[in-house]
DNA sequence: ACGATTTAACTGCCGCGACAGCAACTGCTT
DNA sequence: AAGCAGTTGCTGTCGCGGCAGTTAAATCGT
């Protein structure tokens, strides 16, 4: 087999490992609180005031039948809760309950923490390096 | 907050985001195949001559729990047949079927297109920085 | 002001991923 | 030979992700 067809194909299965990887550790820091990683993002996400499941589904890259699965799950914990839009009752208004807002500036260091220990080790420019050609290949990824 | 945060938190998202568009995109070339990516790759191993589901499990980055599903979902579609192995009557000696060698050779030139396309771009030599950070990255995740 | 289009959220369906628990079987130890 | 630990694969349960289709409400065009 073509050599640089092996680089290739490494290149894409090391980036779905990492990321699966990230999730994980993530999600096993995240267990005693019994909060899984989206249940925590979106948490976060509605507390700096994203407030309708639409703006939630682009911040957690998802889509918007997900996302009410996932609110769902979280209603039911007693995390958020849901009401309708005042002037606009198509829209859904959501917002962290008293046990969201006392969970959240526990769950939200992980994400760093997290993301830091990955990095160890790893220069400035090296970031600056790899963050700029992730964001090449999401490009070619998404554009024809 | 802390823009060396910011940085770091945007590289980990960076990763998921472009894993979970590979993903999607190789998903979407092997739709008219009426096959998924993870059928795909379990497929082209069992032809490289992986025979069982533990070993199986590793190349794809699951667990056997995952892998028997995945079995069972290509059995039914008649890509693979399940048997008993002659001498460890725990063992199970996966095969491709005649649809399955059939569907091999269509279904295995994405993988490296779609790869290609991704790193349209980027010199040998940032594939070559990529890849190392990636590995540096999985290695910090699972080492501690 | 009325009908057509668009938008917001939800539902059904299917596939994947992780974890825990289980049953059959092997092989080692004694 | 009997017992026991380890291995192999399976099942249940839960959460996530993508796609297609539905319903209700708002908005647009005339």
């Amino acid at each position: 087999m073509d050599p640089s067809l092996i680089a290739v194909l490494a290149a894409g299965g090391l980036v779905q490992q990492v990321g699966r990887e990230l999730r994980n550790t993530v999600e096993a820091r995240l267990a005693p609180f019994d909060i899984t990683s989206q249940q925590a993002a979106l948490l976060l996400n509605v507390l700096r005031g994203q407030t309708g499941p639409a703006q939630l589904a682009v911040v957690l890259g998802t889509d918007t039948a997900g996302t009410t699965r996932l609110l769902d799950r979280m209603e039911a914990k007693g995390l958020i809760s849901r009401s309708r839009h005042p002037s606009d009752r198509r829209a859904v208004v959501i917002e962290a309950t008293e046990a969201g807002r006392a969970l959240a500036p526990r769950i939200a260091p992980v994400f760093g923490q997290v993301n830091r220990r990955m990095l160890d080790g790893v220069s400035d420019e090296e970031l600056r390096a790899l963050t700029g050609l992730l964001e090449r290949m999401l490009g070619n990824l998404r554009s024809p």
